[in-house]
DNA sequence: TAAATAGTGTCTTTTAGACACTATCGC
DNA sequence: GCGATAGTGTCTAAAAGACACTATTTA
């Protein structure tokens, strides 16, 4: 657990910028986030993004880096600068300046995570808006009850959730959900997820292989009762 | 001019969080921003974005209205956040952070402002790069001279124009560089000077009617020596 | 009437959606 | 062969581009 908290007073050449950190993954057919539970005023046993002071002497992304490696375990996955946020709690001098960043794992990242430390949770993203219009969300935990957020955490996840949405189209980001290699059904599940809606499937195919953006392995995935599907993986063409 | 500048000591109660702004207009068919000359080392001679320090008792988006209007003179402008940029300059005790900011402004209030401020500059933004690849931009003096810019306001200013060019086409964002009433071909003309490009005029004419976003006002425009176009305003249908 | 730009009708091209059809695997 | 999902052919619908044409103003 973290030794400081966002509540403690700014220690000795430490500026008074945080940086947190949200972890996006899938889980059943939702996006699911990787937060931990406070044990301190303010806030206390509300959930909250991993996150943790900058350092006088490491930049905004070491500093994610640090949270992610420090507090989750995790040395590999697509990171992002997401906004910057202040939060002010009444007395101006807690005003904290908060830089949020988004990262995401795959499947495994995100199982393993969780396996490897036990006071996380995963809590499942409930995304009640169409398209990119934006608005709240609501976490829920593994049994479906809402979870109290900590801060302002709630809307970094609704804009984590927003910026995906927006990038999914004409980025990469949605490969960094995926294992190295998969299949195009995975591809379009992960899309599906993400913006909550359901894909034309000879479109989706056809608008993905045209992109250029992916590679035929010429292997199948193994295990199946069924026409096993080909395994792509993520390559520019150019 | 300011009394405070980044290479001064930090003073206290104040932390190392600075607010730099983007103040972006068109000019003459090209991009162009509002630069001041710097005074002090470091990068004395060299041209940088209006910013200033952030105050212990203001929120971000308070600090860059203060820049706006004390250092620009201007209360009224599309301002929205862009970026966190940590600069760091060898010795990690000087290490800033800017959040950076970019307020449009319609050519009207960009004159103005280089009307009441004659130590602003307006400099042109040449784009080399065509989409929203991104790349490395030029900022050219009046007389279309490279400008050496301070800091990092170089990348600051190319993240400008592609956050600018990527939200175009989803956003109202185009709006804020037209006055109040404009007609379609102005509009087509912020597009096509922000995006770089040419555009089709009867699908852009459909596209943006289409959208509901623009409301005849059943007047148009005066003083043209060939058939005056009506003009329209900014209004969403719903 | 000439010049210039506004604004539109329509054809072609491209892209997306619908939907059924074939293909291929385990059992 | 049956069940299930992969993968495709093709028709339709919608959107974008091309381009010429008409409309309306000043001079």
């Amino acid at each position: 657990m973290p030794a400081l908290e966002k509540s403690d007073p700014i220690p000795y050449e430490r500026s008074s910028v945080t940086v947190d950190v949200v972890l996006l993954g899938l889980f059943r057919g939702h996006p699911a986030a990787l937060l931990l539970k406070r044990d301190q005023e303010p806030f206390a046993d509300h959930w909250a993004l991993p996150g943790g002071f900058l350092d006088i002497n490491e930049t905004l992304n070491d500093a994610a880096w640090r949270v992610l490696r420090d507090k989750i375990g995790i040395t590999d996955a697509h990171l992002e600068q997401l906004y910057t946020f202040d939060y002010v709690d009444g007395d101006p001098r807690m005003r904290i300046i908060t830089v949020a960043y988004l990262a995401l794992l795959d499947d495994q990242a995100f199982a393993d995570a969780l396996a490897r430390a036990p006071h996380l949770l995963s809590a499942g993203i409930e995304v009640p808006w169409q398209g990119e219009t934006g608005g709240p969300i609501t976490a829920l935990s593994p049994s479906g009850e809402p979870l109290s957020l900590a801060f302002d955490h709630a809307d970094i996840l609704a804009l984590a959730i927003l910026r995906l949405r927006g990038k999914l189209d004409y980025s990469d980001v949605g490969f960094a959900l995926l294992p190295e290699h998969f299949t195009l059904r995975q591809l379009q599940d992960v899309h599906e997820t993400i913006l909550g809606t359901t894909l034309n499937k000879p479109a989706f195919r056809r608008r993905m292989l045209d992109k250029g953006w992916i590679a035929a392995t010429g292997t199948r995935e193994a295990g199946t009762s069924y026409r096993p599907a080909e395994l792509f993986r993520f390559e520019r063409s150019k």
